[in-house]
DNA sequence: TGCCCTTTGAAGGCT
DNA sequence: AGCCTTCAAAGGGCA
């Protein structure tokens, strides 16, 4: 049952408690899509610096300036390079998706020796090789409409929260049995609100840089794009079931003393 | 096979 | 402005 594994969790959980007064507890960094800028006192860091470890491909941090340098491949990456000496170019270290593996080029870039496709571009799924072959069966109509429902998917940048949850997702399997996403996702929150303001910060930086380079990669692309591409459940369902199944207030945010783990006894708000 | 669960944050739409 | 909804990742669970 999937409580009694949140459950077993439960010593991991008292490993990282939530601050004691909500007024210690972390605040979420201000919208930077509005201000765009770095909160004052915010470490610039190259995100190789942060996710070098986890991830399968990383470069060595200090190949990121002369990398991103490089002689123009492709038209569309020019926004990204005029970065470099624009606003991106103000911060230490030069952002380079050559470095950091969410935004590793990929077959995009020709010769390039990594040929990793952006993880941002997610091919679509289905038999394609039979699609392609009914392709020359169907209208020119058709085959346009199919193309657009073929075009690879642009993925969200990923927000500080899940920057952190994918370096960190490891270590807490590795400490734990669990490996139910869910409950992990639940110990990573709680740890995440355990998180100083500093180290919060340094993953809203790096969210933040992902959010300027996927803006430089993906010019008109808008989130609502992906909007409908997951099938999900009616909205009714949906929250019944979260109201249920949520950690409790207090507990969620962090600043209760008397946390539980009584989940689906306790009141949703 | 594909959605659900679970987390936080970003972004778009609506009132 | 504030609220609501959707989607980002992840992988076991489940219909």
């Amino acid at each position: 049952m999937y409580k009694e594994t949140v459950y077993s969790a439960f010593n991991l959980l008292m490993h990282y408690p939530p601050p004691s007064g909500a007024g210690q507890h972390p605040q979420p960094q201000p919208p930077l899509h509005k201000a765009n800028q770095a909160p004052h006192g915010v470490p610039q860091l190259s995100l190789y610096e942060h996710f070098n470890s986890p991830h399968p491909t990383p470069a060595p941090a200090d190949i990121s300036q002369k990398q991103v340098h490089r002689p123009l491949q492709t038209p569309d990456l020019s926004g990204f390079y005029s970065l470099t000496s624009g606003s991106m170019g103000q911060l230490p270290h030069t952002v380079s998706w050559f470095t950091h593996p969410s935004l590793m080029l990929g077959s995009s870039v020709p010769g390039h020796p990594a040929a990793i496709p952006h993880p941002a571009i997610v091919p679509p799924s289905g038999k394609q090789e039979l699609q392609s072959f009914d392709r020359n069966l169907k209208t020119q109509a058709e085959s346009k409409a199919e193309k657009e429902a073929k075009k690879p998917t642009i993925k969200k940048p990923l927000n500080a929260f899940m920057l952190y949850m994918k370096e960190m997702r490891a270590k807490v399997i590795a400490e734990c049995t669990l490996k139910e996403s869910a409950a992990i996702n639940q110990i990573l929150g709680r740890r995440w609100h355990a998180l100083s303001r500093e180290e919060q910060a340094k993953y809203y930086e790096l969210a933040r840089k992902e959010r300027q380079l996927h803006m430089q990669l993906y010019p008109g692309w808008s989130a609502r794009d992906n909007y409908g591409k997951k099938k999900r459940r009616s909205r009714e369902k949906h929250q019944e079931s979260t109201t249920e199944t949520n950690w409790p207030r207090e507990l969620k945010d962090g600043n209760g003393q008397e946390e539980s783990l009584s989940m689906s006894s306790s009141s949703p708000t």
